[in-house]
Formats: C-alpha cells, sequence, structure tokens
RNA sequence: GGGCGAUUAGCUCAGUUGGUUUAGAGCACCUCGUUUACACCGAGGGGGUCGGGGGUUCGAGUCCCUCAUCGCCCACCA
C-alpha cells in the first residue's frame, strides 16, 4: 500500500465519497433472501414537509449504529426509511401557504386543496430525508415509503373497512376536543393541558320569583350563553329551600332549573355549579342525565352562535372580557379571583380546544389493546430502559376509545358512503361500486344510483395510518413473502413522547393484523436539549443548524459527542463542546494512522494480521484487550447501552492503542522504520478498532480501512465482518501483568515529577519483585521501561536493600525504587510514607475489623472471606515494607 | 388530584443479584512538557462519603421507611 495520505482528516471530502460509495455499491439496499436472517428497523416517519433537527440526528444516529452492527454482523440488514404524510400539520402549513397567496381554503374544492397539497409534498417532500444521508444514515433508500402512496394508502382503507365488520369502529356523536383554528376534532392525546394563569369568575343567578341568588363560579363566563341549569348537591344543607326551584341566567334572563347530583363538590366555591352541556364533558353528562336543553353557543371557529343570543359573531376570547363587563354592571359579577388552572390546547396549533358535541368515528380500544399491554409487560417486546413500561401500562390500563375522524382533507377519505339523512343511512366499502351494491341492499331501495350517494368528507387522524408502518411499508399486507420476511421487526428508536400516539397503537395494529409483535425492542431517546436545560425547538430558536454541525465537526464528530453522553432514556443536554470531543477523536485516529504509515518501508507489501508474537506481552495484552472489549461491547448492545460500549471502543483506540500499544511499538532509534512483522500486527490490530469503530463512526473507519489495504468493494468495512470473541484470545495474565507494569511505570514517572526532573534526565530503577512471577515479568520487559522512562541501570534483585536517599512505590507487592540523590526531598517523602503508612492501617483496621466479628466469618460467603484474608495479608506485607523504608527517613 | 422515575466529583454519567483495596469514567480544572503521529497532544495531579434523617444487616451508594428537591406521564373539579 504507501499511499500518501493527507496530514489533516478533513470529513467534508471523505464523508461525501464514502457516503457515494456505500450507495454505488447499494450495500444498504436489502432484499429478501431467506438463507439470512433479516434485521429490520422501519425509521420513525418524519413529518414529510418537515426538516431535520436536533432530536432526528440523536433518533436517527442511534438507528445506524445498530443498522451498521447487524449488517457488520451478518444479518440481512434492512432500514426503511419514509415519511408521514402529517394531515393536521402539513394542511395547517398549506392552509398558511395559501393564505399568503390570498387564496382561502374554503374557496378551493377539495381537489382543488388536495392538488395544491401534492405540490407542496412534491416541492418540499424528502428534503429531511436527504438530510439524513448527510449523517451517513445506512437506510435502503430504495424503499422509501410515504404514508400517502398508493399501497399504503389501501392498506389504511382494507383496516378500516375490516374493523368496521369487526364492529369496532363506530360512528357516533360525542363531547369531542374542538380545535377552532384547524376546524377539527382531535384525539385526546393531540390535546396539550398547560396550567395557566386564569380568572375564576363568581357570578350570581336569581333565584326565580325570589330577591334571593345563588353564586356559581367559572373560569369561561362566556359560556353562560349555553346554561340551561344551575346544579348543586342534594346533600348541601344550604341549599335544601332551592330544591325543585328555577333561576335566572344573568344577561339571558333565560329561565333553568335547578337540579340536583351529587356531582357537585360541596367544597368548591360556593357549591353551586352552572351546566352548559354543549360546552363542557362533564355538564354534557349531567345534561344527558338530567335530560337537559343543550344550546350550541358556539361557532366551529370559536365565535359566539345565533344560539347564543348575545354578542353573536363575536371571538369567544372577547366576549370573555365582554361579559365580565358587562355582568359587573348589571350587577351580576360578584368576585373575580385570579386562579391556576389547566387548559387544554391544540398539539398542532396551539390554540385553546373547545369541548364540542359533535358526530365523528370512533375506535374501540379496549378489547384490541389486551395483546398489546400483556405482552410488553411480560417483556415479549422490551422496553429501554423498563421504566416506561410503567407509564405505558397506565395508559393502557386506562385507554378510551380513539376518536379517529378529522375535518380535513389532507389524509384517507373516510371510505363510508350516505345514501340518506338519518345517522344510520351509510355503508363502508372500498369503492363506490361496492358502496353502491351495499347500500341498495341496506336501504332496501334498488334504484339508487351512484349519484345518490355521498362520501363522508373527512380524513382518518395520520395516527391511524402511521399505526401500521412497520406492516405496510412491506409488499402484500396481509400475507405475501415480503413482509413475512422482515416482520416482525428488531428495534424501534423513537421518543417517549409519542408512545401512545404511535408506539402503542402500532402494538395494537401488530397483534391484530398479523397475530404478532411489531418489534423486539423499542429504544426511548431522550429530549435534547440546551444548555439551560430547554427543548430545543424551533419556536425558541435554540437548536444549532444540523448540517452547519456536520460542516464543522464532521457527521463521525457529532454522532460521537451526541452517543457519548447520552444512555437510553435520558435526555441530551447538548453542547458543541461534545461535538469538539469527537472530531478530536478523529484526529486522534487520523494521526495515530498516520504515524504508522510514516513507519512504513518503501515498496513493502504488508499482510495486516492478528497472528501476534507469542513472546510479546505487548501483543499479548493488546490482543486481550481487543478481545475482553468485543466481549463487553456485545453485552452493551445486548442492553441496548450504546453509549457504555461507545465509551469501551473509545478508550481502547485512545488508551490501549495509541498511548501504550504504539509508544511501545515506536522504534528504538529516530529514523528506523518498523520491522514488517510488527508492521503487520500492528495494522491488523488497529483493522479490529476500525471495525469496532464503524457502527458508531462510519466514515473515518472506512477511510482508514480503505488505506491499509486495497480493497475490492465487497470488502469495504460497511459489509465486513463484526469482531468476534475468541476466549482462546482472551490472556487474562497478560492484561495483569501488563497492568502491573503500566502502573510501576506511572508510579516511577510520578517520582521524577514529584522530584522536578526533566524527563531527559536519566534515572536508575530498582525492582525489588513481590511474589508469583512478578520477578519474570519484571526482567523480561525491562524494554518497556526503557521505551516509556528514561532509564539508567535497570536491576531486578529480590533480596536487594533499599538503595539511599530514593523514591519508591508499592505495586501489588513489588516495590520499586529510583535513588535520587540531592533531589529528594527527604522531609516530603518521609510524610508521604507515614501517609501511606496511614492508610494502610486505617484499612487493615477495616478488614482485621471484619475477620474479627465472628458473625462476618460465620455469615458471610467463604469467598468473601477469603477475599478479606488476602487484603489482610497483602496489606500486611505492603505495611512491613512501608515501615522498613520510613526507618531511611527518620 | 393520581401514578412513575430520579437525586453519586464543577458538568454528563457508570456502579450488575448488598461484600476486590477507604466509590469509578469522560469532559472541565491545576502543574509540567514541543521526546521519532497527534498541543484537536503527552506526562503528572487535585476533587465526591454517594440529597437529609431513620431502619434492616456481620456488612449498604446498593434493601426498607420518612422528609426534601427535581423531572415525566395521566386526570372533566367548575
Amino acid at each position: 500500500m504507501r499511499k500518501e495520505i493527507p496530514s489533516k482528516y478533513d470529513p467534508s471530502i471523505v464523508e461525501d465519497k464514502w457516503y457515494s460509495y456505500w450507495m454505488e455499491n447499494k450495500y444498504f439496499h436489502s432484499e429478501v433472501d431467506h438463507t439470512k436472517e433479516p434485521f429490520t428497523i422501519v425509521i420513525p416517519p418524519p413529518n414529510v414537509t418537515g426538516v431535520l433537527h436536533m432530536g432526528h440526528m440523536l433518533n436517527n444516529t442511534i438507528q445506524d449504529v445498530l443498522t451498521r452492527r447487524a449488517r457488520m454482523q451478518g444479518f440481512n440488514a434492512c432500514w426503511v426509511p419514509g415519511t408521514d404524510h402529517a394531515s393536521i400539520a402539513t394542511e395547517a402549513k398549506v392552509v398558511r401557504k395559501l393564505r399568503a397567496e390570498g387564496i382561502k381554503k374554503s374557496d378551493l374544492s377539495r381537489e382543488e386543496f388536495l392538488e395544491h397539497a401534492w405540490d407542496w409534498t412534491r416541492k418540499h417532500g424528502g428534503i429531511i430525508l436527504e438530510q439524513l444521508k448527510k449523517l451517513g444514515a445506512s437506510c435502503d433508500w430504495d424503499r422509501t415509503s410515504f404514508t400517502m402512496d398508493p399501497k399504503y394508502y389501501d392498506s389504511v382503507i382494507d383496516v378500516f373497512i375490516d374493523l368496521f365488520n369487526k364492529e369496532k369502529i363506530y360512528r357516533g356523536a360525542r363531547m369531542i376536543n374542538w380545535d377552532p383554528s384547524a376546524l377539527t376534532a382531535l384525539s385526546d392525546e393531540e390535546v396539550i393541558h398547560k396550567e395557566v394563569n386564569s380568572k375564576l369568575y363568581h357570578v350570581r343567578y336569581q333565584i326565580v320569583d325570589s330577591d334571593e341568588y345563588v353564586t356559581i363560579a367559572t373560569t369561561r363566563p362566556e359560556t353562560i350563553l349555553g346554561d340551561t341549569a344551575v346544579c348543586i348537591n342534594p346533600k348541601d344543607e344550604r341549599y335544601t329551600h332551592l330544591h325543585g326551584k328555577k333561576a335566572l341566567v344573568p344577561l339571558l334572563n333565560r329561565e333553568v332549573p335547578i337540579i340536583l347530583d351529587d356531582y357537585v363538590d360541596m367544597e368548591f366555591g360556593t357549591g353551586c355549579l352552572k351546566v352548559t352541556p354543549a360546552h363542557d364533558m362533564n355538564d354534557y353528562d349531567l345534561g344527558e342525565k338530567h335530560g337537559l336543553e343543550s344550546i350550541n353557543m358556539m361557532n366551529p371557529n370559536g365565535t359566539i352562535s345565533e344560539e347564543g343570543e348575545l354578542y353573536v359573531g363575536m371571538d369567544r376570547f372577547a366576549v370573555r372580557k365582554q361579559i365580565s363587563k358587562d355582568l359587573e354592571e348589571s350587577g351580576n359579577l360578584v368576585l373575580v379571583e385570579d386562579y391556576k388552572n389547566k387548559v387544554g390546547y391544540s398539539e398542532r396549533t396551539d390554540v385553546v380546544i373547545e369541548p364540542r358535541l359533535s358526530l365523528q368515528w370512533w375506535l374501540s380500544m379496549k378489547e384490541l389493546s389486551q395483546p398489546a399491554l400483556e405482552n410488553v409487560m411480560n417483556d415479549n417486546i422490551q422496553f429501554h430502559p423498563p421504566k416506561f413500561k410503567n407509564t405505558y401500562r397506565h395508559w393502557m390500563e386506562n385507554v378510551r376509545d380513539w376518536c379517529i375522524s378529522r375535518q380535513l382533507w389532507w389524509g384517507q377519505r373516510i371510505p363510508a358512503y350516505y345514501y340518506g339523512e338519518g345517522d344510520n343511512d351509510f355503508v363502508v366499502a372500498k369503492t363506490i361500486d361496492k358502496a353502491l351494491i351495499a347500500a341498495q341492499k341496506k336501504s332496501g331501495n334498488p334504484d339508487l344510483q351512484a349519484s345518490d350517494l355521498k362520501q363522508d368528507e373527512d380524513v382518518l387522524d395520520t395516527w391511524f395510518s402511521s399505526w401500521l408502518w412497520p406492516i405496510s411499508v412491506f409488499d402484500g399486507f396481509y400475507t405475501k413473502e415480503e413482509v413475512n420476511y422482515y416482520y416482525p421487526t428488531n428495534d424501534l428508536v423513537t421518543a417517549p413522547e409519542i408512545m401512545f400516539f404511535w408506539v402503542a397503537r402500532m402494538i395494537i395494529a401488530g397483534y391484530e393484523y398479523r397475530g404478532e409483535l411489531p418489534f423486539r425492542n423499542v429504544y426511548y431517546t431522550g429530549i435534547v436539549r440546551d444548555k439551560q436545560g430547554r427543548k430545543m425547538s424551533k419556536s425558541l430558536g435554540n437548536s444549532p443548524d444540523p448540517l452547519d454541525l456536520i460542516a464543522q465537526y464532521g457527521a463521525d464528530g457529532i454522532r460521537m459527542g451526541m452517543l457519548f453522553s447520552t444512555p437510553a432514556g435520558n435526555d441530551l443536554p447538548f453542547d458543541s463542546s461534545i461535538c469538539e470531543q469527537g472530531s478530536k477523536f478523529s484526529n486522534k485516529i487520523w494521526n495515530a494512522f498516520r504515524f504508522l504509515t510514516m513507519n512504513m518501508e518503501e515498496g513493502v507489501q504488508y499482510n495486516p494480521t492478528v497472528e501476534i508474537n507469542p513472546d510479546s506481552l505487548v501483543d499479548r495484552w493488546l490482543l486481550a484487550r481487543i478481545n475482553q472489549t468485543v466481549k463487553e461491547v456485545d453485552e452493551d448492545f445486548k442492553n441496548y447501552k450504546l453509549n457504555d460500549a461507545l465509551k469501551k471502543v473509545y478508550s481502547l483506540i485512545w488508551d490501549d492503542y495509541c498511548d501504550w500499544y504504539i509508544e511501545l511499538a515506536k522504534p528504538d532509534n529516530y529514523g528506523d522504520k518498523f520491522d514488517t512483522q510488527k508492521m503487520n500486527v500492528a495494522l491488523g490490530m488497529f483493522e479490529q478498532l476500525m471495525k469496532l469503530l464503524h457502527p458508531f463512526m462510519p466514515f473515518i473507519s472506512e477511510e482508514i480501512w480503505q488505506y491499509i489495504q486495497d480493497r475490492n468493494p465487497e470488502e469495504a468495512l460497511c459489509v465486513s465482518d463484526w469482531p468476534e470473541f475468541n476466549e482462546a484470545d482472551l490472556d487474562l495474565t497478560a492484561i495483569t501483568n501488563f497492568n502491573m507494569l503500566k502502573r510501576q511505570i506511572t508510579a516511577a514517572r510520578n517520582i521524577r515529577a514529584e522530584a522536578n526532573l526533566s524527563p531527559k534526565v536519566e534515572l536508575d530503577i530498582k525492582v525489588k519483585p513481590g511474589s508469583g512471577t512478578d520477578a519474570e515479568v519484571y526482567s523480561e520487559n525491562e524494554i518497556y521501561f526503557r521505551k516509556l522512562f528514561l532509564t539508567g541501570s535497570y536491576e531486578v534483585d529480590a533480596g536487594l536493600t533499599p538503595p539511599p536517599a530514593s523514591g519508591s512505590s508499592i505495586i501489588e507487592n513489588a516495590e520499586l525504587f529510583i535513588p535520587l540523590d540531592d533531589h529528594l526531598d527527604f522531609e516530603k517523602e518521609r510524610e508521604r510514607i507515614q501517609k501511606e503508612i496511614d492508610r494502610f492501617e486505617g484499612f487493615l483496621k477495616g478488614v482485621n475489623g471484619k475477620l474479627n466479628n465472628a458473625n462476618f466469618v460465620n455469615n458471610a460467603p467463604d469467598s468473601v472471606v477469603q477475599n478479606e484474608r488476602n487484603k489482610k495479608r497483602d496489606g500486611e506485607a505492603n505495611l512491613e515494607k512501608l515501615r522498613e523504608q520510613l526507618k531511611d527517613f527518620e
């Protein structure tokens, strides 16, 4: 090889180069292949018109790490990308854009509007997917899916019809959450409750035929217009005399009954409640129970309707102000107090939702969700971290019916066809032809024509399509080969915020339509926050542009930075310094490799190998460390502790390989090159490191991999094999012995530093080895001291007398002395030894305390007791040595 | 209002079923240093008694109780 390599690593060039190469060679593409086991991940589809934000960066980095490792492990890895049509969000954007052009949605036909929506989607759709390529995402782009693709659309409609036929879907008038801005119903999950500072208005209602008043309290005085009763608790003795009376609604002077219901909390306010059945969930129930009139005093857009009689056409919040003035003038406003309460806001439009009675389509959830609950609780589907099981269970046990219809145009249109005015005069069918046949039959009218049928205007909730994602992205919704092969998927990586919107519902759909779980593991990421702990968001403007970050630090740098500090489920306090750490790491790796190339001989063909020199302790140690790391990293992956895995790879490369292995591999004399065999091993080890690194930092690892040897396309790192743990290479003795030398060398350096001696001053080393094989290890590896510590004479002798005026250390049971003569600070050294003695004495006191305690010796396991005895033995031995040493300083 | 989870060095986090030295890592910090890759570096170092209190145990950061603080989820108290 011996290619010239640049002295600086430039991620922007390297990353584009390899991404193109990977794409050209179709490494990310997967086809059904029954000789290989599939590994499947479906991307949480971002909104089709969305742009990449930091949350996506984190989330997709994790998916890519999992996918790349699986690919290297030999699985048929398939990461399916795609986008969500995001019904309400996209429609809102299109409406806004049209409005800016002076076009109102209401001026357009459904078809015209949808044409605009498709234009918008074509123009902005998929930008986010292009951005993901910059991150290195190894998605199978040939499989890019969209929830409005024809085949996907069909599957959604099929499921609707199927659930309707199973009587799981029904149509009914209920109180729903109404978004007065988007003009649509919302599911409970789409309502965000926020605590706000509001006012509690105390308003008095006159009792009919009396001078007496009752006072009610409300936070929404405008709803007085819809009042049809006042309610008190029958047990409330203060109001017994009002039983059967009527009250006058202020301003309107409408007579309404005073009803009795123990729903009313006597402790709250005055114990009197105004009842507005059309505009409050509870009041609706009261109205049903007591047969009250229901006055719909508000238009869909939040203005007062004709039925409200007063303030007609005014906005609800303007009316709130005005009515409180008017009530005050009429003398009915008793008190206004500050009040904190929770108000529901639309998740998408952020306007205050209005409870509203409305005819909508519903999905019965109770039965459907049973298997979904059980299979998470019994860990058939594993949540990482598992604490989210509790949250999940709580929701699933209290699941309520799902309002699935939306008064929007962008989405899958509900396949219901009406042939009459009655609530039941409809049929559900896939096509109008089928609908006609069914309608003729149901209505008993054979003369019905297709033109007599009117399709439901509403579309389905976005989540009613995305809950099929792990199934419908593949061909053959019900039975065909492809979905059978790839489903169930392996891992889902997503945010806990959409556990109910999406995760729970995918599990439900999975069991209903595949009879099986949709994925085996769910990895919940945290929220990416800024330094002040605020969630990064576009509206706050506190999020860096991911593409700028990539340009600055390289995708590898950001990937590493993010992964380094976020265990599953933990928030990521993002700061660009973590990316800096990532790019520093790239630089370190690059320079380590560059150093090797600088030590190659001209014209030599190197053959990287892991066949080490068995006589070399450092070789045996590094091979063992690599194997140890492979084992630990595999274990971390099994537990979805990606950050721990990365930290271990980081430390293996930086600490073990660069700081110790390379330092010891350096030729003895300046200008000398590595001998061939040594270089082959150094490169072979480097290859192993690049394999371990590749899932985390795919670009630099591939770059170096390709430099190490000339490779054919099928030998690219991203399709090479993941290192396998090899028990035989896990030489624990080598690790123990080498660690002992490392610690002793560090101690020697410390002695030099404490004596203020320059690294250029040659110092003698005298080792008095301890037990076991220490003597051999020290005498055989003199060279390590010489390389890492400017060593004069080197002596290993079990019988040596401690030289005078020496700095010393004890590692395990081996003593090391460095004669320092005048450079030794006698007083300081005496204190150091004394401190050590104190430390050991304290330590031994604890150990002896245990060993002298009969309860401990009798109750603790033998191994624990034995361990304490060993500690005592070693501690006492070392204490003895220290006391000897101290004598020289007295 | 109900439920869940957290609280370990300045910061971000490890710490497996209670028992390897008197609690670890990375970053940050301090000192020294341009020695044959890398100052985006090297060598060395300081720093926590594990939120407070109580309990169980021969032994607790690790189990139990309690208090405090923070976070998350759910919920129709006007």
